[in-house]
RNA sequence: GGCCCUAUCGUCUAACGGCUAGGACAGCGGGUUUUCAAUCCGCUAAUCGGGGUUCGAUUCCCCGUAGGGCUACCA
């Protein structure tokens, strides 16, 4: 048997982190019983849905590589709905309830539930006639793959809706003649989804198609332990590929989040996580989404990156002054690499009070702060910076690395102190306190400007 | 309210019914170091409560408690 599974998200919001953890799950178990995996969007209801929605669940999927056999959209499909509607009612499993039904039926609900509520002037509206289904009212017990055997009374569920007034199909009834349509062989959903799955097993019987295997994987958490929610600011995926996350970090963080290998091993590839993902190993409880290890992550995988990986991700943060490729560009990669833990960290850097921001332009800075803390003696720094500078200018322009000038001042400062020698030379080539060391630095603005920026200090020095 | 699900460090989690309850993130402390970061080392920190079953419960059962979900002509 393949084995078929689906994502079915209805487009009335951003595509979230939980949305995109039970797309992962599903996909992931296609993936590693070589089967199926379908994309669904359950639009049915017209108010709510967006296309905007739907392509950013379509963009997202795509970006994160979770890429679908299938693609479906239900209200494509309202003849099929419609079809298996009429049978229903021709076989008598669902029934034409009449406006006067309905009067009745919701002044029978005002009436149990108003007893113990104190304003039960709530007025009855006039309805229109819906498709119900006939409920045999019986016990419905299935195996959840995560949970075991859960067991509900579905008499409670009363003869519930099927179709709307307008005889258009409702929830329950699309995702049952879709799932059976599709084949669909497991329904890896959400843990909202365990009080929906009766009533959709006595749509499943009632059609005459075989029951699905049920897995419902814990919920994703917000900070408060709420469901994580569009409503409750849950952060759309798309944002945290725009601010600089790698789809790497993401799917492995996610894949962790109710999941665990069987090993102490939290580094995964893809192709690591299919392989050893299985159903027993998924957590029971919901879990809250932290950003930090989610950076953490990402770190990691930044750390990994090829140079030319990197700077490709990093382009798009980088200020419209540095010429990709560029040999500025070039001596930026090892730096940022070694500093950002998020892709986005770049803009910060060259903001105004920014790590970098003395590449473009140095800001100015009081004498004092060319002192080293430790031994603050403007005389000695002044002569320090002096020999230094001549020791530089030597070097030739197109050879000033930060290798070559690193060589060539080393002896110096060993011999002098490199406190004492390299934080007036830090401050004087950057004009920060924080600033990478003085000889990426100065590599990174070039000799003549280098020279320039030590006479400035050396004047500082001097009033 | 009714029905259902869940419960291990602050967070994510590990532990055939059997070592001192393990790992990771965060936090804290330290090493390295010319600043910041990175990095390395170390430390703090948990089995919700009460009953059972058992030689022995984080683990199995029951009762509480807490949290969450569903309870629509939303999905």
């Amino acid at each position: 048997m393949t084995v078929i599974t689906r994502f079915a998200p209805s487009p009335t919001g951003y595509f979230h982190a939980g949305s995109y953890r039970t797309a992962l799950f599903s996909w992931i178990y296609a993936r590693q019983n070589k089967g199926k995996f379908i994309l669904r969007i359950e639009d049915t209801d017209k108010e709510r849905s967006k296309k905007e929605y739907e392509e950013n669940i379509v963009d997202s999927l795509k970006w994160l590589g979770l890429e679908y056999d299938e693609f479906y959209r239900q209200s494509d499909r309202t003849d099929i709905y419609m079809r298996y509607i009429k049978q229903m009612v021709a076989s008598g499993h669902a029934y034409i309830s009449t406006p006067e039904q309905e009067l009745k039926i919701s002044q029978d609900l005002a009436r149990a539930s108003g007893k113990n509520s104190k304003n039960s002037t709530e007025t009855i509206q006039p309805r229109s006639s819906v498709i119900r289904f006939k409920n045999p009212n019986k016990k419905i017990v299935f195996n959840d793959s995560i949970r075991g055997r859960i067991e509900f009374d579905t008499t409670e569920l009363g003869d519930f809706v099927i179709a709307k007034s307008e005889g258009e199909p409702v929830f329950h009834l699309v995702v049952v003649i879709d799932d059976h349509e599709m084949g669909i062989t497991h329904i890896i959903r959400g843990e909202d989804h365990i009080s929906n799955t009766p009533r959709q097993i006595l749509i499943f019987e009632a059609i005459g198609a075989p029951i699905p295997q049920y897995a419902h994987i814990p919920l994703l958490l917000s900070a408060d332990r709420s469901k994580l929610s569009k409503r409750r600011g849950a952060v759309p995926v798309s944002e945290y590929r725009s601010r600089g996350y790698l789809k790497e970090a993401l799917i492995n963080y996610l894949a962790l989040l109710g999941w665990h290998p069987s090993d102490d091993k939290e580094i995964l590839s893809v192709e690591e996580i299919i392989s050893s993902f299985s159903l027993d190993r998924v957590q029971k409880s919901g879990a809250i989404f932290d950003e930090e290890k989610l950076k953490w992550f990402n770190r990691q995988y930044i750390t990994k990156l090829a140079d030319a990986d990197f700077a490709e991700h990093a382009r798009p943060f980088l200020p419209e002054w540095i010429v990709p490729k560029s040999d500025t560009f070039n001596k930026l990669i090892p730096v940022l690499r070694d500093k950002i833990v998020i892709f986005s960290d770049i803009s910060a850097m060259f903001s105004a009070n920014g790590e970098l921001a003395f590449v473009k332009q140095i800001n100015d800075y009081s004498k004092d702060s060319l002192l080293w803390k430790k031994n603050p003696n403007a005389d000695q720094a002044s002569k320090h910076l002096a020999e230094i500078r001549g020791l530089l200018k030597m070097l030739a322009n197109d050879s000033f690395t930060a290798e070559t000038t690193k060589q060539a001042v080393w002896p110096y400062v060993e011999a002098n102190g490199k406190g004492d020698v390299l934080w007036p030379l830090r401050m004087a080539i950057t004009g920060q306190d924080k600033s990478p060391d003085p000889f990426v630095s100065s590599a990174l603005i070039g000799k003549d400007e280098v020279l320039r920026r030590i006479d400035t200090a050396l004047g500082k020095l001097k009033s």
